[in-house]
DNA sequence: CAGCCGCTTGACGCTAACGTAAACGTCAAC
DNA sequence: GTTGACGTTTACGTTAGCGTCAAGCGGCTG
């Protein structure tokens, strides 16, 4: 929280056609991971990379799930609320009630995620206010 | 976080002039934590509340601060980083160039709190995306 | 062939933020 | 006087999310 990001977090992830498979020590530079953290999100079963050997080989599927993993740890949400949500992804196939009970799951998460907006703007404001309290004369910015 | 909130965890705190002083179960049940929290809380220097005898009691400024504390938890600060932040609001009197820098890190602040909002805009876009691919009929609320 | 590079699998360590249990004080009520 | 509600301290336990070795493998390169 306290370390920059290695890209601009907000960015919506980059489409890479140029490639097809990637290694570990590419998702590393590009997202600003360690590897240690990609086998942890692995054994975890956040991510199923496939292997040439021993080796793993991540496809673009595996990298945007990393992308919804670093976006969601963002946000607030742990791992296992970050597992759960990318197996409602997984699951958009199922069967009729399984997708009602998905897609209220999904609205749940956005209420939360709305509520957390309140609460940073809520902070926001708060900080504006001491800056101005601190130094009237700033106004002008 | 997968837990539910004693209060709607955006409202802005509601002020009590009804009461000067508050016991740590009078604010365990508003704002819905443990005294277990509370207590920690103090140890780590985020609180300090008065004492009869050995028991605590807390103020209104006590009452503020430990809003505070819960909003910066919901929006992912750990409790360094709020304690940090309490010390800036409480070193409003300093010198000049102590009051610049508060202002700047309260600055780099805002921008972090900023750029978490378009990660949860995403976040929403997203589940929002997901949801109308699951049932294209819902799309009428 | 030696050496290094990138990758692998354990295994243990570590910090943050409390939970939990033990053992005790205090005060009003029965 | 003892019971119960409410509070206290001390101390060890727990979980999440990795960091950090240690030891080893397969491939390339000089």
């Amino acid at each position: 929280m306290a370390t920059l990001p290695a890209l601009a977090a907000y960015a919506p992830i980059a489409p890479r056609p140029d490639r097809d498979i990637f290694a570990i020590s590419d998702l590393c530079a590009e997202f600003g991971v360690t590897a240690r953290a990609l086998r942890f999100y692995e054994d975890e079963g956040l991510i199923a990379p496939e292997r040439r050997g021993t080796q793993r080989l991540y496809s673009h599927r595996d990298r945007a799930r990393l992308a919804w993993i670093l976006r969601g740890k963002r946000v607030g949400f742990s791992l296992a609320e970050i597992r759960e949500l990318l197996d409602l992804y997984d699951l958009g196939d199922g069967r009729r009630t399984q997708r009602e009970a998905t897609i209220t799951r999904c609205r749940e998460r956005i209420a939360l995620l709305e509520s957390q907006k309140r609460d940073i703007d809520a902070a926001i404001r708060e900080l504006d206010d001491f800056i101005n309290h601190l130094d009237p004369e700033k106004l002008k910015d």
